[in-house]
DNA sequence: TTGCCAGGAGAACGTACGTTCTCTAAAGTA
DNA sequence: TACTTTAGAGAACGTACGTTCTCCTGGCAA
């Protein structure tokens, strides 16, 4: 292992770290998550970092992680077994899940998907939709619109010159809304979690 | 504002200094921060958060923000109509999808998918799907394998003691592989994009 | 009015913090 | 070989840290 290597296993661990306590560890906890025994090597790790843009220090001088540091591996390739994730290797790239979904970030917001009746456009209970605020939306754009005073997800369609709310689930009916339809935002992305 | 309203204003202060600077602020910065003149109001205060669940502890005796710290960017409950938006934006929570989805950073790649052969399961050709390199996994357990050296997305499932891989579409036949069944990782999560 | 309670002020304390030196050892280069 | 570079060890320093007291004050209930 080189030294680049080597300092981005250390960066690895580091990420970790943060992953787990949402916060960069002191120069002590590095000592011991990274094998030093002075804080001095790990004053020089930052520097090294911070020189490579993975950190940075805030306003108030303490530090902090950049955009970089949240960048995830993206590999369509197999690569060797053993090889270890973060040294990047060829036919993989950096990649950031929140800015590949937002786009614009003030307008969009999180709705924990309910029921199953958008089972078949492969959106389950409990997924997480990303919804970018808007009130219009175009035919064949999937919308959370407000029907009853409740969210609903569902595809939006057009019938005799008016919007009605498609679910994909043969078990639902096709809402035809009175009144106006109420559109809040429309579906841009869609994160699911596995395992608990 | 009665002493509830008072704490969850402290509250969205934390927040936003959280969202700014990755980390929670010191006993001396939230002073500045939520107007106090001495730090035992900043540990009461913090002591009431704990309470209510905002906060807690680390394992190294820290501060740390609980789930429900980052509650407010999801918005479970329904919008009356008219009525302006309770959820919170994802606008200055700059990496809540990474955070919410990546446990172990340095072991966690993303890896397009191929293929409509896990459809059923609502994994579509050009999602991400969020993996956990590993080398075991459990039966049921959705994994990555490598199979013709390339990436196979498949439920593990079991038949007469060795490993197979079953599609979840009928259209595909279940992979029963001849040598040692090689896991590449387990899948954690899901990432979909609409809107090109 | 009195007593009680809780949020906050203010100060003291011990410690863990980040920084910055010098020094050593290993690796690379001429 | 000798010279240079660099990662890390180790120690020293000043300070900001979190904790924990006591005391003050306003609001509420009896």
């Amino acid at each position: 292992m080189n030294d680049f290597e080597k300092d981005f296993d250390y960066l690895g661990r580091i990420q970790d770290y943060y992953a787990d306590n949402r916060c960069l560890p002191s120069y002590a906890r590095l000592m011991g998550l990274l094998g030093f025994a002075s804080k001095s090597a790990v004053s020089k790790l930052l520097a090294r970092l911070q020189l490579q843009g993975f950190l940075t220090r805030s306003a108030d001088g303490d530090w902090a992680p950049t955009d970089r540091f949240f960048e995830r591996t993206l590999s369509s390739q197999p690569v060797p077994a053993g090889m270890p994730v973060a040294a990047r290797d060829v036919g993989s790239d950096a990649f950031a899940i929140d800015q590949y979904l937002i786009e614009r970030p003030s307008d969009t917001l999180l709705i924990p998907v309910k029921g199953d009746s958008m089972i078949d456009a492969g959106i389950h209970e409990g997924d997480l939709a990303v919804i970018e605020r808007r009130n219009r939306a175009n035919s064949g754009d999937i919308v959370i619109a407000i029907v009853d005073n409740e969210f609903t997800l569902k595809t939006l369609g057009r019938e005799q010159g008016r919007f009605v709310l498609l679910p994909a689930n043969p078990a639902y009916p096709v809402i035809r809304p009175k009144a106006e339809l109420e559109i809040f935002g429309v579906l841009v992305g869609l994160v699911r979690k596995y395992r608990g």
